[in-house]
DNA sequence: ATGAAAGCGCTAACAG
DNA sequence: CTGTTAGCGCTTTCAT
């Protein structure tokens, strides 16, 4: 079926392709009466323009490319799921596709996915923590780009510009969890993070540190593990803090998935939750409303860090400014899974 | 910064444009000499050719669209966000990029989204079932496209040739569920499945029912519900059915979200599971793994659903044969919601 | 206000 | 085997 074309609504309306394009994007040069004409011409025939045309007059593909880390892809972390489900809904109203793809490392050398490769993107939107090198790659390429939930401020240190960032305050979201802890007459307090994204590690360690300073608490060292970097470690590092002599009477868990692997653990070794351990963690992915008991967390509105994400890369791609943003950090959601132990 | 053209790589490697052209499409009628020559070329500019420009000439985007109801958007639904992660792996494979949206009915009109009203898609992706009126308009278009879990067979029943589609065999994903339920014992089996879909409804019945028959088993009425269409729904029924004067010892929920819901209705009402009410599923979402007691179910491979579907809008596409597909739909998931009660 | 013509980067038909 | 040329559908000068 040979789709209908410019020249061909032209000819139906007896007038050349440019005034048909000027009516098209609603630009002045044509008569009220020609604009009419085309206008009628277009509804009836049902015509619209051919996007891959426009594409390269303008060298422009109205792609958006989400980039993720093999190791966290938003099909298979709740998180950076609802992220992507915000930058979605944002798309439709700028016009823009969204393209998933990933960047994968091989022995030190950045394999970039052909989307970025061609430029076939307009702008790119990292998920997490970016390295070096896989943004300098992308500098070489001049495609604009921001970082949703970047956790590292060091990001890009050799160049004179810092990349624009959506992102959480952590060590606020840690604080105000550790705070919790505290309120509820919780003293000895562990703590579960990663330390595979340092700057992640650092921040909430040290709201951590912030909130126990604050009530003149101490801590064990074998209470602070870092190694978690999923819900299956962090039921590792859960089991090594049950090892300790002193047990901490609550723990802190720097994402919902260490606590639902790290509850997982206490279970499994005869402990009730909350009565015997407290956990609070970060984020509020979905889940956290479906395991038991439900889990007290903090909520980060990953929506919002999706639809902000769309709003900045679109001012970049237009060359406006773009400031980075950070969402709101301290909405402590309180469910079952911290005990009063004052009372 | 200007990006570099076949032309000027001719330039360079001293040959005409058509060579380069050849040469990068790997086709016959260059010299060994000239086309080591242009590879090197290409190779040390980092030549990429220009997508767009093939898009125009194709009239061809690149693009497959999946296609969701507003209701169960593959981001609100872990069923179908796993098929969208088999789709979205198997894509690379062909390089398209996939772009998620979504068709919407408004009063009786079918709302298609830009990208299928441009034709900037060359096949669609649609996922559960899918109304006539909205494959009416497609079949307008003249576009590809493919059903992954359509539950209907009547669709298009006007036209001659049946959709393509993906499915799962719900009415022996069913017969399955309940057999499993009535080798543990029970002889009281409760229902829950939606008529959102009717012929999801029919066909889950019909298993449920053949199971039934085979065990010469009876059913209350009440145990008979078929108003779930999520969690919050599911838990009405289940509350329905507990108002029955005589109770079942099991239940059967159509997908896993349903009996979610009712498990938590049921526990709600002061009943253990599985110990008073035991409880089965359809789907084996991940969540299944995390709720308390884990759900036994029916698993459909869902991430299969997606790499077939894949290849079957990449074969019609391509204009070659794409035969409709069933996935298994008898593999029994044992974890700790059905008890036995025979014991 | 209008239309002719050039050109975005590539491929394919054709001529040499 | 090689290069010239036309053209995909649109926008944008630039004459008229």
């Amino acid at each position: 079926m040979p789709k209908i074309t410019i020249k061909e609504i032209a000819k139906i309306a007896g007038v050349s392709p440019t005034a048909v394009s000027f009516v098209i994007n609603n630009k002045e040069g044509v008569s009220e009466e020609t604009r009419l004409k085309v206008k009628e011409v277009i509804e009836r025939t049902n015509f619209q323009p051919n996007l891959n045309s426009r594409r390269l007059l303008f060298n422009k593909s109205f792609n958006i490319s989400i980039v993720i880390r093999n190791t966290s892809s938003p099909f298979d972390d709740l998180f950076y799921l609802e992220i992507a489900k915000g930058l979605l809904k944002k798309s439709k109203e700028y016009g823009y596709n969204i393209v998933f793809t990933d960047v994968t490392l091989e022995n030190g050398n950045v394999l970039l996915p052909d989307i970025i490769k061609n430029e076939d993107t307009d702008g790119i939107v990292f998920f997490q923590d970016t390295e070096d090198i896989v943004l300098n790659e992308i500098n070489k390429l001049t495609i604009p780009f921001i970082i949703a939930d970047a956790h590292t401020d060091s990001v890009n240190k050799g160049s004179n510009l810092p990349p624009t960032t959506v992102n959480a305050d952590y060590e606020l979201a840690a604080f105000t969890a550790v705070s919790h802890l505290i309120e509820n007459g919780h003293r000895d307090i562990a703590y579960i993070s990663s330390s595979y994204v340092p700057n992640f590690y650092l921040k909430t360690f040290e709201g951590y540190k912030r909130a126990l300073e604050g009530a003149q608490l101490s801590v064990q060292p074998s209470w602070i593990q870092s190694n978690a970097i999923n819900e299956a470690s962090a039921y590792n590092c859960m089991a090594t803090i049950l090892k300790s002599n002193l047990k901490p009477t609550a723990v802190f868990c720097t994402t919902d998935m260490f606590a639902i692997g790290a509850i997982k653990c206490a279970k499994d070794s005869g402990f009730k939750v909350p009565d015997d351990i407290s956990f609070i963690g970060i984020d509020d992915i979905f889940l956290a409303n479906y395991i038991s008991p439900k889990l007290t967390t903090i909520r980060i509105d990953k929506l919002k860090m999706g639809t902000l994400a769309m709003e900045l890369i679109i001012n970049k791609i237009e060359g406006n400014e773009a400031n980075s943003m950070v969402v709101e950090s301290d909405n402590l959601v309180i469910r079952e899974s911290v005990k009063n132990i004052k009372l």
